[in-house]
DNA sequence: TGATGAGGTGAGACCGGTCTCAATCTTGAG
DNA sequence: CTCAAGATTGAGACCGGTCTCACCTCATCA
């Protein structure tokens, strides 16, 4: 209905040089600032177009000239304010270059990533910002990168080699989380991610280039430090559900010896476990101590305030986007920003409740 | 560098067809799935295609359609989870009849918004979703609109007419949120937004077709049910940035009649606000009571858990979605989603401490 | 048996830009 | 004053699809 159809036609190169009275070469060269264009023509065909209201066919331009002015970016689930963080570093940066950008949320489902993939290749995108939800399945990225497309990894990696990735620095951090909790006395430290994982948790899996694996390994890396082992069977993985979620938790709060810290894995995670907690009636840190991963507002404001992993989420968005820009043959400031986490230590770790302690430590 | 150039170029209908041995004309019958095509030709074209790699090339599509299968989506921030979930709402709704979302963040900036519709048009999306920044700044849109372009309003309305607009329904809630606090004993009530507004608020003041203006207004309504009216000069705008929010609360809470309740007008303020009580050592809800609009998970993890004023943000997105692919022509759903906000009362509203009262009531 | 029409096909115009190429027009140097 | 370099210009091809139109082949019907 609403169609514009022939009636409210857009004017265009053709119809502006018509009405300026010059061929449609020049009136094109005039209006897209390229060329050899007098002062006479240029006047004229730019008073044409303003009087006809002419607006350049951004599509028609990046057909011909096969360069696209949008970048695709492809994330599992932008209600969770952490991409919705990365998104908005990405947009802004890449809008500096006269970007916009195409948006896909997968919702973590690989099979929509590789239709995501496909959809914005042939929407001809300039090149595909993407949050990769395997580490393992990823034919669709690779063949993409194959066919020459610049392809950049944010938020987590892949196996597959020749790949720009842009992920914050987590060895640091996740270590000494391991080392606060240990040094506050907890052996029993549970954690729980939505990360999707076949099976239950073993020492040594192969977690992907995920941060999860970095955060899982840094506090492995404390225990041994400390002389000591974590208990693989305290990771709970695939608590994407409220439901899988409640079950992660039932399993570290209600066994005869109950975890004595958990450890979340993003601020989603945090926010189930906490409700979780308090739906035990379970005090912090009294009862229980936990760490959580991104530092977002709220952590600030709970009872009492979250000791947290803060990690630069929006510069992370940014540099990914540099990487791309980079790719595309942009000029853009070599310096790189620093992407390292840092532990905020606030209130919600406290010293485990005397308990028979189990076997470690004399 | 990583240009694709010549080098990889991309299989063409041409290609296709001179692979196949049939005209270019019957490969793109066989290709779209339009026309009449023979068994024979069919099975011989898609052989051909897959063994080139063949990818339809949309920019061409559109280009020689006229119709494009991207909208544009404009607002005003994409980090705060409002507009997250709003999104999401309007891209799942969009994707089901294959379109994909062009996102531009506008920081609230007037010029952004219009730049970003000006670029969006250029790039011929299908349609726009805008939420407005401003209810009277509105040529751009409205220009948009006479030229026949589809455009979809959400959350905040404009003054122009004959605008669709999709809006969460508050003047029920609102009225709700004055009444539970009047009905509590608080008279000196404060109210936070970050919406822009020239000057400080007066009675009556038009506050354009935003929910912050339903929201007050039902407050304003309840103060008159109760044969009160509401001080004005508690009514703060403007609190766009940290120091704009910290000043606010410091107006209400500094003075020397300082406010008993804040009512906030989303969940950024509400954050802001519950962090500036914090640093005052006030309790919630013994010294100060509050309300915060958005039902977000944290929310309910504060201490205490706050009275909120949920509304349907997903649906709002979905449902905007819907409006725009109708004016699309596409036969989307008859039945609309209700779109009402209902108070959720939790535990920060509590009676104000005795304090000389001051004028009203006896 | 010839007219009718549906199904299948290819040639080529078209969408709205960019860009190459050759023609024409200015210059300034010699 | 002559000539070549450089500026300005227009014609028309091209990008990769869609779509119209004319034509061809059969099967059907009278």
């Amino acid at each position: 209905m609403t169609k514009r159809d022939q009636s409210v036609r857009e004017a265009t190169v053709a119809d502006v040089a018509r009405a300026a009275g010059v061929s449609k070469a020049q009136a094109a060269r005039a209006l897209g600032g390229y060329g050899a264009v007098s002062e006479q023509v240029l006047s004229v065909v730019i008073a044409a177009a303003d009087q006809l209201g002419y607006r350049p066919n951004q599509l028609a331009k990046s057909m011909t000239t096969g360069r696209s002015n949008s970048i695709g970016v492809v994330v599992g689930d932008i209600e969770n304010a952490h991409f919705g963080l990365a998104l908005r570093g990405i947009s802004d940066e890449v809008r500096r270059e006269g970007y916009t950008v195409v948006l896909v949320n997968t919702d973590e489902d690989l099979e929509a990533e590789a239709s995501a993939v496909q959809e914005l290749l042939q929407q001809r995108v300039a090149g595909l910002v993407v949050a990769p939800c395997s580490s393992n399945e990823t034919t669709h990225l690779e063949s993409a990168q194959a066919r020459g497309h610049a392809v950049v990894l944010f938020d987590r990696g892949i196996h597959a080699l020749d790949f720009d990735t842009v992920r914050v620095e987590f060895a640091d951090a996740a270590l000494e989380v391991g080392r606060v909790l240990l040094d506050a006395g907890h052996r029993r430290i549970g954690y729980v991610s939505s990360q999707r994982v076949g099976g239950s948790y073993e020492r040594g899996m192969d977690l992907g280039l995920s941060p999860v694996a970095d955060r899982v390994a840094g506090i492995e890396r404390a225990f041994a430090e400390a002389g000591d082992r974590w208990d693989p069977s305290l990771v709970r993985f695939n608590a994407a559900s409220d439901e899988a979620l409640a079950a992660a938790c039932a399993e570290l709060l209600d066994r005869p010896e109950p975890v004595t810290a958990v450890v979340c894995s993003d601020s989603l995670i945090a926010l189930g476990v906490l409700g979780q907690i308090k739906r035990r009636g379970l005090r912090i840190p009294e009862d229980i101590s936990v760490v959580a991963y991104d530092d977002f507002p709220w952590t600030e404001l709970v009872e009492p305030p979250l000791t947290v992993v803060a990690q630069p989420v929006y510069d992370m968005g940014r540099e990914a986007a540099r990487a791309l820009l980079r790719k595309l043959g942009h000029r853009v400031p070599a310096e790189r920003l620093p992407l390292r986490a840092h532990i905020v230590e606030r209130s919600s770790v406290g010293t485990p409740r005397a308990q028979p302690q189990p076997s470690p430590v004399r």
